[in-house]
DNA sequence: GTCTATATCAAGATAGAC
DNA sequence: GTCTATCTTGATATAGAC
């Protein structure tokens, strides 16, 4: 809830885009840099390490899912209809307008049999995502139930996420949302 | 066919496996030549570039899904739901045997948005893979419906091998094997 | 906080001996 | 067909001036 924007949550929403649309290793400090309009250099008085980059862009898109997407599985106010037609808009949003796909699900293919801390904060954004899902679906089926669709739910999510960006049509991705709020 | 295994397919096969775990951008040459027991420079004799490694490694996996699986939809001698388990059952036998995920999956998110020559090969290795399993469908349901369950089951198939990868547990990644039989 | 300059290393690729 | 040797480029990262 920071009131000042830093410049080192600038380096990083310039670096997740480049992450997503080139791949990590693909990505350089260079790259970095320039789209930040710094030389090399300078970026290493904000980050110690490309890898620590890396690291603070996926807990960044955590931090946002968590605060802006899973949270709504605990909002009071709404029924759960009313929960996982929101849950799903904001998914929606934020992917529609997400050029290159999902950055953790990216990296979870690129990056994280090669760096297990990249592949823990990967691991509980996925299970974050499902246990939002799981909490809005245990109304209507059991607490093992619940979490098997959950699941099932995000790897769609994921499938069509990549096929949506390879094809690059939003059609099918659509669905798939249409298809979770049907279950509740 | 080829009777004589050459040289060349066992690079491939090596820099396949390379190419999965540790990600294209972030397998060298050097990676290449050890795990095939050769000197860097030696590997240009059977190659031209890397990008060359990457585009024949998509087309050998291609290949061989087109020829020990999708073909299974052509058969003549099985119904359909022998023709959807045997499906299900080779994309199995392969999947639960790649260390590293799917290739094609994994260069899609990586590789695919700055190599047209890899993008067009991967979204071929999916329209075949959407047009074998609508062909097993086709039987059941219209044209239409196929192709939007074959193109579902392909996103979700993606998703699992995510997650499978990921978490290293199989078994929510075989719930969508049966799912799909149970739709013939 | 950003710059210039540089250190160090590894990448892809080529030439030519054996 | 594999090797040694080398070229060129670009990578991460650091030191120190402004």
């Amino acid at each position: 809830m920071a009131v000042k924007k830093t410049s080192r949550e600038e380096i990083l929403k310039e670096s997740i885009k480049l992450f997503k649309i080139r791949g990590y290793y693909n990505t350089s400090m260079v790259n970095i840099a320039d789209a930040c309009g710094l030389i090399k250099g300078s970026i290493y008085h904000h980050f110690k390490s490309k890898d620590e980059i890396g690291l603070e862009s996926l807990k960044y898109i955590h931090n946002y899912f968590a605060e802006h997407i899973y949270s709504v599985a605990d909002r009071v106010d709404l029924s759960d209809k009313e929960k996982i037609v929101l849950f799903v808009k904001k998914t929606d949003d934020y992917f529609l307008h997400s050029e290159g796909g999902c950055l953790l699900g990216n990296l979870a293919l690129e990056v994280s049999s090669e760096n297990l801390a990249f592949k823990e904060e990967i691991k509980s954004y996925f299970s974050a995502w499902e246990n939002a899902l799981a909490k809005i679906l245990k109304n209507k089926y059991a607490n093992e139930k619940s979490h098997a669709l959950a699941r099932e739910f995000v790897a769609l999510t994921q499938g069509a996420i990549m096929m949506m960006t390879l094809y690059g049509s939003s059609e099918d991705y659509l669905k798939v949302g249409e298809k979770i709020i049907s279950f509740v």
